[in-house]
DNA sequence: CAACCCATGTAAAAAGTTACATGATTAA
DNA sequence: TTAATCATGTAACTTTTTACATGGGTTG
């Protein structure tokens, strides 16, 4: 499991409660790993009680709480980023889908590979103005290194929207 | 949840034990739906329960059925092909480790990144072999929806690799 | 007769998703 | 003052992974 080491990262950069995590990872690390808030609440809880991390009230505020990653927590996540791991599995329902239009006639799939086809420009419009907005100038090793990451999602839309065209076309010429 | 849905078009596309739906998905279709055989024997009863599928006794071995595809497991394949479904998560650990890596310094990724490299070299040589064997002549529409699921996987792989490639020479430049 | 593949399961743990719930703060 | 957003959680459920377990058939 990664949840905790990917709040640990960005927790090191910088300290953050559990909601400002949440809304951090909607909008970037949340691309290459999706988190829930009630993951992430209770993955804060895990690791307040395994001394990892720290929460610190915040004056004039009733709830609100800052966390930021203790000496443990950093050692904990050099111990994890050393270990390595296996690559990711993807389970692609619509690739299940075709092969299954494949065995029992036209099943009209042409409109969700539309559909599929429309996200991934969109989410590629997005990562772009971010590569843009971030990464346009000179960078040093920690912006180059983020830089390639946002570069591998880039490549998979990429690919996928590239992938998709070659489907409709097939699927619309012997429509 | 589309692990019935993908044993259900396997059956379809020829009957099968558990054992070897298992090896099937190791071999093929698993490549984009990972199954392990735990899952497909509880997968197969609950289906059984649901009328989706019949399992029928082989003679001279004594647990082994072959399973096929009832009506209405066929109907339950059309209705779930016809709904549509969200784009697949895909969660990386190795590009939190790099984000990890660009927070907390140099910490060695290189051969994690030569190892994932490998693995995608390796995986693309099975699925051009594959698309070679089964896919170098002329198509029929099933043939040609199978080829298709297929290039998705070697656009993912080329892709993926090619990233492998320049991440390592961002990490070997300023090593 | 031993090793290996065939063939099928149970059990427990881990991870992620969905639904439900509540109260505080801020801006119109 | 009311609506939106901030902020934090609990509970139940589904799915996946890992470990354990067993016995029949085949081949050297």
């Amino acid at each position: 499991m990664s949840l905790p080491h990917a709040l640990l990262t960005s927790l090191l950069e910088r300290p953050a409660s559990g909601y400002d995590l949440a809304r951090r990872f909607d909008a970037s690390l949340g691309h290459f790993w999706p988190a829930s808030h009630q993951q992430i609440y209770r993955e804060l809880a895990r690791m307040e009680r395994a001394g990892w991390v720290a929460g610190q009230d915040v004056a004039g505020h009733a709830r609100k709480k800052v966390w930021s990653c203790r000496p443990a927590g950093r050692a904990e996540l050099v111990r994890w980023v050393g270990q390595g791991g296996q690559p990711p599995v993807v389970r692609d329902a619509l690739l299940i889908r075709l092969r299954a239009d494949a065995v029992l006639g036209p099943l009209d799939l042409a409109d969700q590979v539309r559909e599929r086809l429309a996200g991934h420009e969109a989410t590629l419009a997005a990562y772009r103005a971010i590569a843009e907005r971030d990464f346009g100038g000179p960078l040093d090793r920690r912006g180059r290194l983020q830089h390639a990451i946002l570069r591998a999602g880039i490549g998979l839309e990429e690919t996928s929207a590239q992938w998709c065209r070659t489907v409709l076309a097939e699927l619309d010429e012997h429509a």
